[in-house]
DNA sequence: GCCGTCACGGTTGAG
DNA sequence: CGCTCAACCGTGACG
């Protein structure tokens, strides 16, 4: 692990082999979503137009600015439930074969077809699993007692459905325009206070208002494995931890806190910093701003980012936005 | 010069 | 507890 970031070819820090701060992501769709061009924003905001491409086609894919989720195993799709299922189907009928199991566990609703498994992992199943009746039961009550999943198909739908649908829609959600999309997910977007605002929003509105934090929250934990199963703490486990990385890494307060400070880095905030670790996205993990207006770069046109690069986030304003997140909607509007 | 794509070297985290 | 491996990352180069 690189304790320090590497400068790429245009100045700007990165760590390799892991994602861009959100900040900088979201900077990159906002500033594409005034006009300037992909390169400018490269240049502008020193990422690599490389980065910058794939950011923005992931976005105009999927909505998100999110990264994927790193690391990790996919779960596996023959739960102790698809296993007992299968089971059933071969003692009902020892003749079946493994694609007409396949075929009934999807008509019976055992699975869907993002976790149905594959013909061969029911053979599989059926010679090493069914084969030996005696160790069925042992198997299940083995693996079930630790963390008795409540319905074990469930998160795998959840999950998995990402990947491979397009649009993240949540049920109850209009599949919108990219550009709408994001708007939703991130009820603002315009600066880096507002980024900073979504950790306490979502914190918030989880607890308070189920119809924001559900939209939100579905595509933000579906993107991470780490979010499964789900756990006590999802916000946690499934949102805020990945996402805030590195910037919430790197400035963990020393007792581990999920403190406000803990993810504000804010200029006038003197951040924690471990001893003998710097965040390698110091420069500008929490200060996009002073990114956008540093003295290198100019917009060519001169006109199109000065409504909005300047905003640099103030402790009192992420404050009182945590205690009055209704006020950020207007601002939300204000960029449609 | 811009942009899409991909090899590369890297990190991550469930199993 | 360390290992494996398949996912992802951003960079840099190519066309």
């Amino acid at each position: 692990m690189p304790a320090f970031g590497e400068v790429n070819q245009l100045g700007g820090v990165f760590v390799n082999g892991r994602p861009l701060p959100n900040a900088i992501r979201l900077r990159i769709v906002e500033l594409a979503q005034l006009g300037i061009r992909p390169c400018d924003i490269s240049r502008q905001l020193r990422v690599s137009h490389g980065c910058v491409s794939k950011i923005l086609a992931r976005y105009n894919e999927t909505g998100s600015i999110l990264p994927g989720a790193i690391g990790g195993s996919k779960p596996r799709v023959t739960t102790p439930t698809v296993v007992k299922h299968i089971r059933t189907y071969k003692q009902r009928d020892p003749g079946i074969f493994a694609w007409e199991i396949r075929d009934r566990l999807l008509a019976d609703g055992v699975c869907d077809k993002f976790n149905l498994p594959s013909v061969s992992s029911i053979s599989r199943i059926l010679r090493n699993k069914i084969g030996n009746l005696s160790q069925q039961s042992q198997y299940e009550s083995g693996k079930q007692a630790p963390h008795p999943p409540p319905q074990a198909t469930i998160p795998y739908n959840h999950l998995y459905s990402y990947p491979t649908s397009k649009v993240p829609t949540p049920p109850g959600m209009p599949t919108l325009p990219g550009h709408m999309a994001m708007h939703r997910i991130w009820p603002s977007s315009h600066s880096v206070t507002d980024i900073l605002g979504i950790r306490s929003i979502t914190e918030q509105q989880i607890s308070d208002s189920p119809s924001f934090s559900s939209a939100k929250l579905e595509e933000w934990s579906a993107i991470n494995r780490t979010s499964f199963p789900p756990a006590s703490s999802p916000l946690v486990n499934g949102v805020d931890k990945p996402h805030l990385e590195p910037e919430a890494k790197y400035t963990q307060t020393p007792n581990g806190l999920p403190t406000v400070n803990s993810y504000v880095t804010a200029p006038s905030i003197p951040p924690y910093h471990p001893p003998t670790q710097v965040s390698p996205y110091m420069g500008y993990s929490a200060t996009t701003s002073a990114y956008v207006t540093g003295p290198t770069w100019q917009p060519a046109s001169g006109s199109a980012l000065s409504p909005h690069s300047c905003d640099i986030a103030t402790p009192l304003a992420f404050k009182s936005m945590t205690a009055n997140r209704d006020a950020i909607h207007p601002i939300t509007a204000s960029v449609l």
